[in-house]
DNA sequence: GTCTATATTATGATAGAC
DNA sequence: GTCTATCATAATATAGAC
């Protein structure tokens, strides 16, 4: 495994570095399609321009390169939201929540993987969910409560389980997780930057009206 | 095939059909937990307490089967919608749209099997998302979003496109075809009747606030 | 670090006995 | 209508050459 190498060449560093990039890149891609038990590691190799070989090489098994895709994702969209709120340091409550409930939704609609992988998962239970549980979406979850909670005191969201919230935001970001769907019926690309600005303001308008 | 069969024993029949529910019950089960490609036929028979290659003798195929499976869910669907909007003739837009968006939402808690089978099959496009876009969904996503239109020509919805408040209400669902999720991060059942009532009633109170 | 070759198990599907 | 036996293929994973 290349954790453990101390000292290697900097020609064969650069080209694991980028082999693992792209078996990631393609595994990100394939898991969020169909999920874990539908994507073969043929299919990512495939994709990726390798060997199916090399996958257990790089990571050990698929569970792992399951997991490790988890981490990546998770952690750009943790960086992206953290990044956010650090800049709105000072800012009022109410405005802040509705400004990082619009940056989660714009992150959501670049990268509507985000929502497919853990919506393969989220349905029943299991290992893996109980892993991404622990590990990344328990701490999302509290926060984002805690928020629609403060602005629930301040009437800007109107009274009900501060959790029917949460998992009103996280459904609405179904518009892009379900993409292909929704350009079979109306014709059009719901990440279109004009639609998603539009749809992030409604939604908005919605779960928090008295702004 | 079955299907084209005239005359058989009422036993044989009978126990013929039994078959069938039970299979296409299992399958329902599995094919909305874990999407097309992930699930098995073989687990799929053994859930129904069957032999595989009785699926191959009923179906002809794992497609076919597939296809059953959304028919039966996707017509009990349309039933209920339509038959709750039968007894609606004559109540006005408004509190027939109310009542409609509420006989969905407790149809997708009742059966979060629609919603999972679907979220499957929306991510990518694909010969079996446009056999259900055709078959079955473009029809009940034109009727709810003329339905929208109608409330917001009225002022009880706010304005925007009709087809965001269309998928907010499909996003909606996912409180339940998550559930597994939910259960983990809450402690409890999305599902439970009171905790549904509560949800729907704050859907309700959110996308449609004028009334 | 990447390749070829291969072991092992699981898949969808078919043939034929009863 | 349901069973047993089986085929062809594809899955994850391992061994060893370079």
């Amino acid at each position: 495994m290349v954790g453990e190498k101390k000292r290697v060449p900097a020609e064969a560093q650069t080209r694991s570095q980028k082999t693992r990039r792209e078996i990631e890149a393609a595994a990100l891609q394939a898991f969020s399609e169909a999920g874990y038990d539908a994507t073969g590691t043929r299919l990512i190799a495939d994709r990726a321009g390798v060997k199916q070989q090399l996958i257990h090489y790089h990571y050990g098994s698929k569970l792992k390169l399951w997991k490790a895709v988890a981490d990546g994702l998770f952690d750009a969209c943790r960086e992206r939201i953290t990044r956010r709120s650090e800049g709105l340091k000072g800012v009022d409550d109410t405005t802040r929540i509705q400004l990082l409930v619009r940056e989660f939704l714009l992150f959501s609609a670049e990268r509507p993987e985000l929502g497919r992988f853990m919506m393969h998962e989220g349905g029943c239970p299991g290992p893996r969910l109980t892993w991404l549980h622990e590990r990344h979406t328990r701490d999302f979850f509290e926060m984002t409560r805690e928020g629609f909670e403060a602005v629930q005191a301040k009437g800007i969201a109107p009274e009900g389980d501060p959790v029917h919230f949460v998992y009103l935001l996280l459904g609405a970001t179904s518009m892009f997780s379900q993409a292909a769907e929704v350009s079979l019926r109306t014709g059009q690309d719901p990440r279109d930057p004009e639609a998603v600005q539009r749809y992030v303001d409604l939604v908005v308008r919605l779960l928090l009206p008295g702004i």
